[in-house]
DNA sequence: GTTTCCTTCATACTTTGGGGTGATTTTACC
DNA sequence: GGTAAAATCACCCCAAAGTATGAAGGAAAC
């Protein structure tokens, strides 16, 4: 990019524009002695100020705003509520077997496939049939997501 | 160092080379064409390009206190927890950063690094990063472990 | 007795997650 | 100006998660 070609070059740009700022600091001085008319330093400083507006709205335009992010929570709802009834109707609707559920409650408590199978005393495979199956039968992709829509249809505590 | 300075005053140096370059064009043309009548106008653009340096230069230095408010947008359940609120306190006790805090929501709201790197326009390795310094400041080992466990602490919703 | 569903398990494969290390750059603070 | 924390990203490696497919035994239903 065009910035990589800059901060390759730092020093002989800093110098180039130290040497161009002293030129034409040399060029005002000789300049301000020779012109006397008023009317040209009136020209000279309507195009200082708007050239200097133009590199104050040049500079706003280029650089990226600072953002100090703020972090808005707005209507943050999830369900974690301390009277949980099981919804049985919404689970007989998705055809959720007990063991099943059985795998779904214990995935939400954080544990993983290895830790289940331990657990209810089964293979690693049949817990992963068993959430596969779960996937499925909720149609989510990943089990923070099972666990997340499981206990928003109150499936699991 | 050096260095820093340089990197602070970057798009500052760039526009130093810039009329580095401008003002060498013009000492050459000056020396091709025997201006002495096109003084006036290479004074004006001295004058031009100074100011314009000078504008950058003043909104890069004056623009310090800027404050943008990101609004993240959040999903709303049927079932919703009306009652939660942010346990500020905890979150400081544990250390967690703001962006940190971001991940952790996303990543109870379901999504993969992936998709959250995504939502969050920067590469999967940093959100690899964040969830990594997540579950050592949350003392877990797994993310949906996180997830429960922020939000027993209502660090999030 | 056949069908259906649940449960169990296997093998092979791909994707995602997570640990570790180190680096750079911002940002903020003193 | 120096320091410290936060945020960003890269690379490697291994473990866990998830997909696909198939299969076998058992219980209940018809």
């Amino acid at each position: 990019m065009l910035t990589a070609f800059f901060s390759k070059n730092k020093l002989f740009i800093l110098y180039g524009g130290l040497l161009a700022l002293l030129l034409f600091l040399l060029k005002w001085l000789e300049y301000r002695f020779v012109v006397v008319n008023h009317a040209f330093e009136i020209y000279i400083g309507a195009i200082a100020i708007i050239f200097m507006a133009l590199g104050i709205w040049l500079a706003l335009k280029l650089t990226k705003p600072k953002v100090k992010t703020v972090i808005i929570e707005k209507e943050v709802f999830v369900n974690a509520n301390p009277d949980f009834v099981f919804n049985e109707n919404e689970c007989n609707k998705l055809g959720i077997s007990k063991r099943e559920l059985e795998v779904l409650q214990l995935m939400s408590d954080g544990l993983s496939n290895g830790e289940i199978a331990e657990k209810l005393f089964v293979s690693l495979n049949t817990i992963k049939s068993h959430s596969s199956n779960l996937f499925e039968k909720l149609d989510v992709k990943r089990r923070t997501q099972a666990v997340e829509k499981a206990k928003r249809l109150n499936i699991i505590s």
